[in-house]
DNA sequence: TCTTATCGGAGAATGATTCTCATAAAAGAA
DNA sequence: TTCTTTTATGAGAATCATTCTCCGATAAGA
């Protein structure tokens, strides 16, 4: 057994998450890629050495780890596209409770943003717009 | 003829589309419309006064909207779930030209962000987290 | 080893989005 | 206005990520 393997089952044992094979192969999978997989990256890559875990199986296991707190979700909590009509600079509130999505308006957070992205350049990277996915809920929620 | 109607009109002719009834009332659906609709609000709002209207149209014309700037997706550019093994605070860079996003750590920025959100309550929001996607181009891109 | 709750495999079902292609309509020219 | 050409639309099939169903398998504690 792979030390790596080893770290991967004292994870599962400390969230309180059964130690599959399944499981220990798609955590390996995530950690082993560095650029951001998609489910479907995640299938090939298990699928190499593991060719008969079935997809459904993934997708499982990835929200299991999800809600374990193991790996995030990057982007939407929602596979469905948005649309708005607001071409003003904004940001936007998510609530973790609704799917509302509101638009939040804040010149002095833009322009401490971009008096930061002034000053620290990223190397290679290019800026064209900032927008900052504040996450919480709403107190009527 | 409606004066918003009238607008929007305008607006067409400065980004130098084709004026059609169907883009017409997408965009007035979009205006009146204060929760960032889905495809399919956007569809069920637009049939209550336009029911011919095909589904297929309605992507076709928010794809067309999009690329002329008049509105604007919120939240990822592609529909697609991606994950990320990696559980500490960070920010995501996401490249307009190749699919990549890349993990971005700015422990300056985080403390800037908690500052600004220290002293600046959102009303009737709870911030649990804030993620910056931080939308531009790689230089090899 | 046994028991039981939970998990995984296989493939169908779902649902948002895209594609195809024939018809219709917009916009500029005459 | 009428014509011409380009572009848009309607209808519905196709696609593709994700979810669901259901039954057999397996992890983990007794």
């Amino acid at each position: 057994m792979k030390s790596s393997s080893k770290n991967i089952r004292q994870l599962f044992v400390e969230k309180g998450l059964k130690i599959t094979p399944q499981r220990v192969a798609i955590l390996e999978a995530i950690y082993k890629s560095d650029n951001h997989p998609c489910a479907d990256n995640i299938i090939k890559l298990v699928h190499k050495d593991h060719p008969n875990i079935a997809k459904g199986t993934v997708y499982k296991v990835l929200d299991t780890l999800v809600e374990s707190g193991l790996i995030q979700k990057v982007q939407a909590d929602t596979e469905v596209m948005r649309y708005d009509g607001v071409t003003k600079k904004h940001h936007h509130l998510y609530c973790s409770e609704c799917a509302t999505i509101k638009d939040y308006y804040d010149e002095d957070l833009d322009k401490i943003l971009e008096n930061h992205f002034n000053n620290i350049k990223i190397d290679g990277f290019k800026i064209e717009d900032l927008v900052l996915q504040i996450k919480g809920r709403f107190d009527k929620c």
